[in-house]
RNA sequence: GGCGGCGUAGCUCAGUCGGUCAGAGCACACGGCUCAUACCCGUGGAGUCGGCGGUUCGAGUCCGCCCGCCGCUACCA
């Protein structure tokens, strides 16, 4: 039996110590169009994605919540498996590197590499923070040496520890070799050119194991060390294909095409992995192309730092902008992190912009083509696909030479300019019906003509949507079925009907129903203050404030609770009425401090049970350095008298 | 510090070997159309192509220097 090469396409396993952000989705995206791409090309198509799940982080964020390992690594990796079902996408594998099949085979790596020679033992020394548990370089370390991480911020210890390294200098000249001798390996062109001046610089010796025993994969016959991340991670490519054990499926899928964020491009996916397989003696991966990031002001958005959006919420924003479906916002979204993205570069994310992009490409251009469209369908042709008139061959024309520049741009990884090429097919068609205005033919009785210009279009917006279902699986599906095609594009055979006029004549459209409604300005704003009332500002209306009974009182009697420190119980009078108050201050005032004094008092504040004493309402104090100061009238006022 | 890159219309960016290269999209202005999601089509812009100097018959396009910004420079999935 023949084996045929799958397509294999990667994308980096996410580090599970937080839910997926617009960076990771980017990746991962771009994984799924690929992906869909190529299927479309009738070639056999494994995409692997997956969670990285061994990191010593990881282990003790776990910790920090209070819960097994195990559990918190589920959970997210749920969480992710989620995510990406939400944005349309189809990966075939999913792999965890806790996964037995994972860890195996990352332990025979190991025992192939140190047999060969490739790893040996020796000492690994460094700056290490104990809180972080963490070694740092010495380019790293100020002279303070203080811990880099700007939260932690502790002084570093030098230490030594006995590892394994890999011998990663020996294959700089291999590297480089291979780099020359394959132009079209990584990608982008200037990111190539960082990988060969970082390998000249002189590669050194990889240490491959952590002396720490709590979690990750041990190393095998030193119970009291683990296999260092990287090392770890970067094998999931290969483990995932079933090798050493399924050669079969190995060697279908492997070599991948790896995608990722340019921060591991450099060091590990266009260094230290090709390494680590020429040691073994595996092919090296087929194409490694590293793309930019998503920034805010022109650094990295971080879901830390809270200012990317998360990418559910963005498709949930679009469709409350937009009025669209919920799935087809979705596809919004994926055809806007493509397109206003320079792929490989950096860009910077404005929601602003996208909601402009989207109006322009998708409402205006596209979404209106078919709109204006299938309304003249239903005017002038009974809402049947009329008949072409005579071969369009200008049209025809840009449709395989768009055909062409997708094949090109594709295989640059250059996806926005495969929308700007499908964009071209768009426009064209735009510009045709106002040439050609049918409705003008219609009007001086020409019918035919004006049902021959119909079919074109139609035909033409029938390409985009073929053209675009690797984007869009679902929207474009919306659009062929609009058309009276009963397919969905993203199943359909890219080069059959890429074929110009595979529209039948005579097929019942549907009523035209936008497919990308506008965003209009007042629905941005409504949302915005929507969201801008509910969370941001914390502002609140004079009402709000009116709401608080906020009332002078005398402390009547006060003594402390029983076991605390802090608490003391009053009995208070705020005007004719005793109220019970547990109030925190034991530590700056004493009872007999406080009896006789007049406070100020929220009397409409839900009662609550502390220590076992009922509290019914809240002295107000100022707050300085974690004790209170208790807040008390100018000068004597009657008892009851209200704050405002 | 070393290596690499960038600085072109209000914004985001194209400009391969030096000679219609001064461009595209968006935004803006005006005009047209009216089938359409106030949409589409057309037209327009006094941009010193970061600055200075050089090579050349001719330079965003090559060389030198300067200014500004950025990336990489080994263990942060």
């Amino acid at each position: 039996m023949e084996r045929e090469k799958v397509y294999y396409v990667t994308t980096p396993i996410y580090y599970v110590n937080s839910s997926p952000h617009i960076g990771s989705t980017l990746t991962t995206l771009a994984a799924d169009i690929l992906a869909r791409y190529q299927k479309m090309q009738g070639l056999r198509v494994w995409f692997l994605t997956g969670t990285d799940e061994n990191a010593i982080k990881v282990h003790r964020a776990a910790q920090e919540r209070g819960i097994p390992t195990s559990q918190f690594v589920d959970e997210l990796a749920e969480e992710f498996q989620q995510a990406w079902r939400v944005m349309h996408i189809e990966y075939d594998d999913f792999i965890r590197t806790t996964e037995p099949r994972h860890v195996r085979v990352v332990q025979e790596f190991f025992r192939r590499m140190l047999e060969k020679g490739d790893i040996y033992k020796g000492v690994y020394e460094g700056w290490y923070c104990v809180s972080d548990e963490t070694f740092f370089a010495p380019s790293d370390v100020g002279e303070d040496k203080l811990c880099p991480n700007a939260e932690c911020r502790r002084p570093l210890q030098w230490v030594q520890e006995e590892d394994y390294f890999f011998r990663l200098s020996a294959y700089g000249n291999r590297l480089l070799q291979y780099i020359e001798q394959n132009p079209d390996w990584l990608e982008p062109e200037f990111r190539k050119n960082e990988v060969i001046a970082f390998i000249k610089q002189g590669l050194r010796d990889q240490s491959v194991t952590r002396a720490n025993p709590c979690w990750g994969i041990p190393v095998p016959g030193e119970p009291d060390k683990v296999i260092y991340v990287w090392f770890d991670a970067l094998i999931n490519y290969v483990s995932a294909t079933g090798w050493p054990d399924d050669i079969e499926c190995y060697q279908q899928l492997w070599p991948a095409v790896h995608l990722m964020g340019k921060e591991i491009f450099v060091r590990f996916h266009a260094t230290l992995w090709p390494a680590m397989l020429m040691s073994l003696g595996l092919p090296v991966p087929e194409r490694v192309f590293g793309h930019g990031w998503w920034t805010i002001g022109g650094e990295k958005g971080s879901k830390s730092k809270g200012n990317l959006p998360h990418p559910v919420q963005l498709a949930k924003d679009i469709a409350t902008w937009s009025g669209a479906e919920f799935d087809i916002a979705v596809d919004a979204e994926r055809y806007l992190l493509i397109r206003e993205m320079q792929f490989g570069l950096d860009s910077e994310f404005s929601e602003e912009s996208f909601r402009k992009r989207y109006n322009s490409d998708l409402a205006n251009d596209l979404g209106n083509l078919l709109n204006r469209t299938l309304n003249m369908v239903w005017r002038y042709a009974e809402g049947r696909v009329p008949r072409p008139l005579q071969a369009n061959a200008e049209v025809a024309e840009l449709a395989a030479d768009i055909v062409r520049g997708i094949a090109e741009e594709t295989y640059r990884f250059r996806l926005n300019g495969v929308l700007e090429q499908i964009w071209r097919m768009v426009s064209r068609l735009n510009k045709y019906l106002d040439e050609q205005a049918p409705w003008s033919l219609y009007r001086a009785g020409e019918t035919e003509r004006a049902q021959g210009v119909l079919y074109d279009v139609l035909e033409g917006v029938r390409l985009c949507a073929l053209w675009l279902a690797p984007t869009m699986p679902v929207a474009t599906a919306r659009i062929w079925q609009q058309l009276g095609i009963d397919a969905m594009p993203v199943k359909a055979s890219w080069q059959a009907e890429s074929a110009w006029g595979r529209l039948q004549p005579g097929t019942s459209v549907q009523q035209p129903q936008p497919l990308f409604p506008r965003i209009t300005e007042e629905a941005v704003m409504a949302t915005a203050e929507r969201e801008t009332d509910m969370e941001q500002n914390n502002l609140i209306t004079i009402g709000d404030f009116q709401k608080l009974d906020i009332r002078i009182a005398e402390v009547k009697m006060a003594e402390p609770v029983p076991n605390t420190s802090k608490l003391l119980k009053l009995t208070i009078d705020i005007g004719g009425e005793e109220r019970t108050l547990v109030a925190g201050i034991a530590e700056t005032y004493s009872p007999q401090d406080v009896v006789g004094t007049q406070i100020v008092v929220l009397t409409n504040l839900q009662p609550a049970t502390i220590r076992g004493v009922q509290s019914q309402g809240m002295l107000l104090a100022a707050e300085v350095d974690g004790k209170a100061i208790l807040l008390t009238p100018d000068k004597p006022v009657p008892v009851g008298s209200k704050v405002r």
